[in-house]
DNA sequence: AATGAATGAGATTTCATTCAT
DNA sequence: CATGAATGAAATCTCATTCAT
């Protein structure tokens, strides 16, 4: 984590370097991307940067975090107002989030979804440490408990299947990015519709059903 | 590529190359793997490799390429017996497939899979070229000829849709490797179970569907 | 030399920085030594190390200074009782001096005669000054006053026999140092042997004489 | 030790980068010195030092080790001539083969003896090993041998005594290197008389013996 | 075709010292 | 007088690539 130099320096000066690393750590990833590039855009002399961080890995592991806490403030705020909405509202409301969070915030999003999904890397351990299996825990007591409201099917396996939610969230945003350069252009309209696509697609899936005996007498 | 030089090496040679490749990139990466390591391994001669090939990148996409082209092959030999089958048949020959694929070749595999997730890489474009873009044709061009045959919703938003498709192919390749440190040790029913979980998420989706009209008259 | 700010210090506080830098150049010599450790050791800000001393050449200055009073001290309250003895008595409580010194000051002992031995030490010269110089004219006069006395030979090469002398004066000490971590087991007894063993070999050598006619009557 | 690649170069080439190190070394000790000027000095490129050496360390081992090998041969001819001879004029040889050696390798004389008698490094250890034990192992034997022989004292502390001999030797080595910066200067004679000064003070010491009975019946 | 030494730009990091507050 | 952020030169080391043999 960053030393007590870099939180005294004033707000202005933190959020530019920290949009300079952002940036770099976007474009180039974690092996590639240059300490000496950083402290070129930001102004700042090379040993000031040792004296606001302990290294690259410090810089980039503080990045993450930053982005995780940011995250979960987005959504933390939302989940206040959802206790006991069933699962696919909640995962609406996620998910929803979500994007708006990546809208606002297009490379830290990338920056972290990218980092998760890169199995390789050695640092992903060390660096988010229990955050993911967090997540993947909080996912799977949903799951329990709307078996036993009766309102999604009891045969489901459940860690599998919180791992395949976090897929299909994952795959959302991922063609949000893909599809827009220019997150701006979004209408709110564009993105709620694809996650309604994505809650119907996990609630009752792709089939088309056989007719339901609507409107006969049984 | 790999120029002609490379190609005119005893088969036994040329495939002990690859295998120390693909074993660096699976281990470091594409950008901490080193070209002195490959060759130290290889017993080969640093002037020996940039005569067998262009470069660094040049060796990746090598790999990534062949290792497209073994996949396509097990998967085109199931699917020429598939023809006509509804896309959830398919989808389970295809998931089923893959995950064979990944026991066969557990590196190769999770090479390609972390590659394509990896969002950030300039690489991506310039090595995987339109094989990405193929693959969704294809899914879309199957989700379009069930709609026809009203197999599956019409409602749907064709390449979204194809996009999840895929997303729910890589989290359960995730969720293999993840678990299974050694494949060896896996049997077909596990994975057959898997597959089967995923494709009944696919098509049903996880919600508990009312009781339908069963054993009445209408 | 320290600047008047550092001698304006509490006496307590100018102690403890001394004890940590004498820590310090013991510990890592003087080129490895930090003074960013030294500042963080000792508690105080950056800028006031520079507001006491010049420099870290000044600091090291001081330290070897002190020392060499310090000893100096110790040697002549030893000496002033001590007129009028032969050389070999006058050595015999100087060295003995030299090791209760060495006993009581571990670190400012090692550290003074680590730096003396340097011999490629560009230091040397600049920091130690005359003191050397001074010492070995001491020895030099010694030498002289007794073999005007006829107690030594008189065929010896003054400046070279000081010099001798210095060195097994060294070696004394370090043979003490390399023996016994923890000075502090040391009995008188032990060095006092071999403070004698010393003045011995400088007296008589190590050479079995023949008998001297002992008894008879030339 | 150095990489393959040295040994293959040119003896010429070998021979002019080693001498640059030493010099290096010797002007401004291990931890001063510099790679960069070394490999500027030396007309090659930073890669290629790397490709010669682990590192500085390693460099500097062996600058040490082939010193050490270097002084050895010259010892060892000298020793092969001089069995049963007694113990003194065994020094005798030894101490005026290093002169010799100092006096044809002046800076790498200068840098073992300097780096031997640095109390505080760390790397002694590392570096030169046992060559120091075993050395004064040589010398404790040579004593042992000679007490036997009723040559010397029987009341001698043997490894005190050894331990003294060796300051002796590092004293006279001193003392010449202080004297004379251009060894070229010194004719033979005038360190063949240091040397017999040195043993003379180790075999009878510097005391004015009495006068023993000479040309008496006694 | 094979070899492997040579290259040098670029990476991260350290540290004594200065200086504005 | 105290503070501690700023500085930047210099350090060691890496590595893909070239090229003469």
């Amino acid at each position: 984590m960053p030393k007590e130099t870099f939180n005294n320096l004033p707000e202005e000066k933190k959020n530019f370097i920290i949009q300079i690393a952002i940036d770099e750590f976007y474009e180039y990833g974690f092996e590639k991307s240059s300490i000496s590039r950083i402290v070129e855009m930001s102004g700042i002399a090379k040993g000031s940067f040792y004296q606001y961080f302990e290294g690259k890995e410090d810089l980039f592991r503080f990045i993450m975090t930053m982005a995780s806490e940011k995250k979960l403030e987005y959504l933390s705020d939302l989940m206040s107002n959802l206790n006991n909405l069933d699962i696919f509202r909640l995962l609406r409301a996620l998910f929803l989030g979500s994007l708006v969070f990546q809208k606002d915030n297009p490379k830290l999003s990338g920056l972290t979804d990218g980092f998760l999904k890169n199995a390789n890397s050695k640092l992903k351990e060390i660096i988010m440490g229990d955050s993911i299996k967090n997540s993947n825990l909080f996912l799977e007591n949903l799951l329990l408990q709307d078996i036993a409201r009766n309102e999604i099917r009891s045969d489901l396996n459940i860690s599998f299947t919180a791992h395949l939610i976090t897929g299909v969230a994952v795959s959302l945003s991922d063609y949000m990015r893909d599809r827009f350069d220019d997150m701006e252009k979004l209408d709110e309209k564009m993105y709620e519709d694809l996650v309604d696509e994505s809650i119907k697609l996990l609630k009752e899936g792709i089939e088309q059903k056989p007719q339901t005996c609507n409107g006969c007498a049984c």
